[in-house]
DNA sequence: CTATTGTGCAAGTAACTCCTTGCCCATATA
DNA sequence: TATATGGGCAAGGAGTTACTTGCACAATAG
């Protein structure tokens, strides 16, 4: 069902990360990575992969009988391009929030009678 | 315990991407927030607030009974920096992936008997 | 052919996430 | 003081996640 998983939450998960860290460097089939992993099972390793594959992350290339396991970096642009989307609000409303919170709210009747 | 939760995994859920850009946005206190998410409880965004800044990227500023809630993008230099620092490989290495996929595992008894 | 290696699939479980309802406390206003 | 508003805390439940063990299947080696 969950045919196209979210990027976000594929790379929450530290071993995902530790897996996305491993593979960019030296592309590997299934059970070098899972090798990297050996304080847990291969298929605790062959589920992430397959979660990672979901979203985009990583590609297979069947070779004979192995996988060998290829990171994809574009899906990380969606992460990438919300970060840098928020972060020219911060600079600028930074300010702005300072200004707003030394302002105290003056008591006179000039209620905004809210909602 | 978790006082100090995963910046990757705060962001992972769409819920608190979601406050993160309106509050980026518009500082507000919390009703105003759970306002703007009517379909979930109160209780519910005060639940992602905390997470929130149990990470780090919202901070509380208490006005009277009100508490302002403000976004703080530091934690993000994280997760952008985690992101940066595998392109580098990447664009490297896709190359490099290529070279060795086209190569046929040629059958001479050159084989690198791989430990 | 048989044995070995590489890998996927299924079932089950422990732990966690997200959300709800209900209650309680603090602050402001009349 | 009483009342309304802002908001936290705790219990509980439905759903999901992460992992395990066990079995099955395909490709290669001998």
């Amino acid at each position: 069902m969950e045919a196209r998983r979210d990027v976000f939450q594929a790379i929450a998960d530290p071993t995902r990360r530790a897996i996305i860290g491993m593979v960019a460097r030296q592309p590997a089939n299934v059970n070098a990575i899972a090798a990297h992993f050996s304080h847990m099972s291969r298929q605790a390793i062959s589920l992430h992969l397959r979660i990672l594959n979901e979203c985009g992350l990583l590609t297979f290339h069947h070779q004979g009988r192995e996988r060998i396991c290829q990171i994809r970096p574009e899906p990380l642009d969606e992460v990438q391009s919300w970060i840098n989307q928020h972060q020219q609000f911060w600079s600028q409303k930074l300010d702005a929030l300072s200004a707003y919170l030394d302002i105290p709210p003056q008591p006179n009747k000039n209620k905004q009678h809210g909602h």
